[in-house]
DNA sequence: AAAAATTGTGTTAAATTTACACAATTATAG
DNA sequence: CTATAATTGTGTAAATTTAACACAATTTTT
């Protein structure tokens, strides 16, 4: 193969941002790194891009890794590269947020990685820039939940709408009027009455709802304004 | 410096797509290449990231070689990572766009790239995956400037309401109401009246505005609605 | 002076959002 | 076994926003 004259190749790090929810507050699934550089210290799960391997499919190793799940909601943020990012050697990382049901990921591969859920209201220090990007994540899923039915990624197959609602107002990190909030959701057509009810709850128990799949994919990009203005 | 033992090294590219605005149609400013590989066929502009510089910084260099510009608003879109996607040698390529004022730029340095504006619907076929970042690039324009004021970017200093409205209409290639888009973009308090008038004009001339550039940075997060939802 | 093209500003009905109230369900306490 | 507390489902009226449309003013050309 012919190979360009240019002579700077670099090493391209993916670094992945891991959101779930336990039912109360948004956790990020954190590396306690017990490995050099910066042992012992937290950061979040990366990994280098393979010389034979696409990007996508690089993300989606480390996040296999990572949860030991597959097919998760994952979406590139930004690349950062400046210079002297990582002390190590130059060093580009291209960082992605993922959304899991916390639930469902494999506690095993979490162990063997050692990686732990933290509620991200007591997020440690990270190392290198690991901290603006975790900001930067927290922005755009913001963002992004705001307008398109994200949200859904972090609970189990099966929801309540009052479950919902707890989702929301721990990402926006403020209240929001049950009554409103129902329409708004009930509107978008992109819940299922399963007919069951959760029985969890030690009160009025509330309806299971699951996604519309094929709706969810259809209308993914229209606008769904979840979040007024105001509230981000 | 100690280096990772990680021996994969890759080449980073970046590559951007340049919109600009003539005042009826949406433009790209696209390059002849004059140089291997795919000499005389179409390209985006790009470069490779050096050694010793920021990827933003990198960002800067290519567009200001391209158009002798400084301080253009650009955005970065998505890094693009198939292993084959340049075939001379595995290439990652960082994708940005860039909004200019077509009017602004520097002719000579596009000369001297062999660059030249486009129609947007009278494009060409790219080389390697450049179709694919150029289609990107459209989505998240429209994506972007339907929330927030990026559209002013394309525009001289100085300019009108009408013109405006034209510059939406070829984003969205679809016609707006003058008095709805009117009352829309006046309501955001983005506008200053400059108190002068288009002289351009061959009939009622029309106010020339300038944007708030105060309010356009303090309320640039917030969502606008600009365009409606069913246009997008 | 009239005509043609374009710009600025209203107005009204429909749709959406906001801010609330009330009835129903279920475990628990007495 | 009943009352209580907590939570869920649904409704309603006022305020705001959007959509659809009309008319008057400006300027060049005929």
């Amino acid at each position: 193969m012919n190979k360009y004259p240019h002579s700077t190749r670099i090493l391209v790090a993916l670094d992945c941002i891991v959101f779930g929810f336990d039912g109360e507050a948004l956790k990020l699934l954190l590396i306690k790194r017990n490995f050099e550089p910066e042992q012992g210290k937290w950061s979040l799960m990366g990994g280098f891009l393979e010389e034979e391997e696409d990007l996508e499919v690089a993300a989606n190793r480390i996040l296999y890794d990572l949860t030991g799940l597959k097919d998760i909601y994952f979406e590139e943020i930004k690349t950062f590269g400046k210079v002297n990012r990582d002390p190590v050697e130059r060093t580009i990382s291209i960082c992605f947020f993922a959304l899991i049901n916390i639930h469902a990921h494999n506690q095993d591969s979490a162990k063997a990685q050692n990686a732990y859920w933290i509620d991200l209201k007591n997020r440690p220090n990270l190392i290198f820039d690991h901290n603006q990007m975790v900001d930067l994540a927290l922005e755009e899923l913001r963002y992004k939940a705001a307008l398109h039915p994200i949200g859904f990624e972090l609970l189990p197959e099966k929801f309540t709408i009052p479950q919902l609602q707890k989702l929301y107002e721990a990402i926006y990190d403020s209240p929001l009027d049950r009554r409103n909030f129902s329409r708004k959701i009930l509107s978008t057509n992109l819940l299922i009455d399963t007919g069951e009810k959760n029985q969890n709850s030690t009160t009025k128990k509330a309806i299971l709802y699951q996604l519309d799949k094929e709706k969810y994919q259809s209308q993914f990009s229209a606008f769904h304004y979840f979040i007024s203005d105001s509230m981000r």
